[in-house]
DNA sequence: TGGCCATGTCAACACGTGTTGGCCTACAGT
DNA sequence: ACTGTAGGCCAACACGTGTTGACATGGCCA
């Protein structure tokens, strides 16, 4: 065999994840995804069906959230910062999420999901009233997502150009502060 | 004459924001926009020329910062969220700018222009340290845009629901600590 | 060697898009 | 009443899209 099938649908979920996350949804084209995997575009739906069902298998993503009760408390703030410029970094999928998610209403709730749950459910070990897990929660989703629109979609030139030090030491303690304080 | 064509290009005008607003602009289509405003679609290439010609005129934005140093400076951090919030819920442009500036090269760099000249002049009036003063202004962006993303955008549900005071409360502190501390 | 299936290509369809040019129609001025 | 013109509509074009089905071809197994 010139290919197993195992590496053609590998190779177009890669080509598929660099232009979802760099162009969006609508402006990524099954044409030119089969183009970077060299393959045919009827290829694409011979093996994922649809454009649909390679987006939901280029998007699916999960925060891998650690388990910041294991941490001393008063380094949660940098920890979950830390983390989070981690796996903005190694992983497309965030990208893809966060510019997709802005104009198409499924993928929203696809976000609101995944926020509510790995977001919510570590505000709530972290806080003891559980009435005000969910808003805090929400505070440093605000911040922490703003942090990736700033720096890595809208590429700002001051908030790109600081140093994951830099960003530790700033939004830490606001991350701090909305989570324990 | 049945209507003055500042009027109809006025409604055009009015359709198009609520569509680039709620649709972003691929989705956003010509003809819809034309059927908003109760008229042919070609006449909208009459009085904007092209599709981005509409979108330009939709799209033009103005912050409007308020003289924040007129104000004591203590309260500025809690003065520009609330100018932001109420900006936000004036002015759908803002919504056009985020929705599109996320996969629209040329929308994101008309973002920065905003952000570096608005709230940078702003910051460099604050900030004793010039060198400092855009990384300030950044992280300021950060928060802001983060917040309107959750709220406006996304519509996470806890953030969708604080108040206006709340959200004040909590990140005008914030605010406050990034541009004077 | 011959046949079969997995892997892949090709050309085309149906549809929605931005955009264009020609045509109509109601009103203002004479 | 006649005409010019501003405001508006209609049908069509050219293009790019997702999607489909028919056809080719290389390598494994009998």
């Amino acid at each position: 065999m010139r290919r197993t099938s195992d590496d053609t649908k590998a190779a177009i979920l890669a080509a598929a994840r660099e232009r979802f996350a760099s162009d969006g949804y609508q402006r990524a084209t099954i044409r030119a995804i089969a183009a970077d995997a060299g393959i045919d575009p009827s290829m694409v739906m011979r093996y994922y069906g649809s454009k649909d069902g390679l987006f939901a298998a280029a998007a699916d993503v999960d925060l891998r959230f650690p388990d910041l009760t294991a941490v001393p408390r008063h380094t949660v703030g940098r920890a979950l910062i830390t983390h989070f410029l981690d796996r903005w970094e190694e992983d497309e999928g965030m990208m893809i999420l966060l510019r997709t998610g802005v104009t198409d209403e499924a993928v929203a709730e696809r976000m609101r999901g995944i926020f509510a749950t790995q977001l919510g459910s570590l505000a709530a070990r972290l806080i003891a009233d559980p009435a005000q897990a969910p808003v805090r929660a929400g505070l440093a989703a605000t911040q922490v997502l703003g942090m990736a629109l700033c720096r890595y979609v809208l590429r700002l030139p001051p908030v790109a150009g600081m140093s994951r030090e830099e960003i530790v030491d700033w939004l830490g303690p606001t991350l701090q502060r909305y989570l324990t304080e």
